[in-house]
DNA sequence: ACACTCTATGAGTATACGCTCATACACTCA
DNA sequence: TGAGTGTATGAGCGTATACTCATAGAGTGT
């Protein structure tokens, strides 16, 4: 069931959980601590279920993981190259921005 | 309307445009070369018109450009550092699996 | 046991996405 | 001009996603 996933299926179930602002705003906010639960929603202004399904897609894709302190639950990443992964990923995002503004456009 | 979007906003919006194993696909196509619409279809076994969607959404995201030559429609990649982008995603994906399988696992 | 705090989840809704079929559009060549 | 080829798009369908409200679950302290 889960073990015939190509690499293009691994890369999209990655870049899919990764694909909404406010996984990318929690994640920024991973980017040096740890965090539980009760601080990101108020810095986020995520309303807490809400929140907590996002946590939950980061968790389920392996990009989190999650353990519980007593009432709290921290979060930590699980590999750093997804920093790395979201600085390309607005890289790419800036060079789209520019080339459409007709900085590379002369023919 | 369009230039108020944050880093967060600008990054899902790429990473979300990669978020379909047929458009990595398409991607790992043009990996090395230019190819047109044409000689996409078959080789990602996709119906003409699901094909012409999927471009779409990529050089609407600016990760592709297109051209017409004569009948044809001919793609190239923008920025190279998407190539970097999608590794980055499979590593990580390993990265989780390996992880969850508990190679990493003693406490 | 109780109240209290923090987190997870069921239910419902609105919207977005992916796909297909049919058809319109664009271009070439005779 | 018309036939032929390659691409884009409208319409419709089924499913997935994001969000909210209300409530259940899990852990703490008295």
């Amino acid at each position: 069931m889960t073990g015939q996933r190509s690499p293009a299926d691994l890369e999209a179930e990655i870049l899919a959980a990764l694909s909404h602002p406010n996984r990318i705003r929690i994640l920024e906010y991973l980017r040096k601590d740890v965090r539980c639960n009760c601080e990101l929603a108020p810095a986020l202004d995520l309303e807490q279920s809400n929140l907590s399904r996002h946590l939950k897609i980061l968790v389920q894709a392996g990009i989190l993981v999650s353990w519980k302190e007593g009432l709290r639950v921290n979060f930590r990443v699980t590999d750093e190259r997804v920093f790395k992964l979201v600085d390309l990923a607005l890289a790419v995002a800036k060079h789209g921005i520019e080339e459409r503004a007709g900085v590379l456009e002369q023919a």
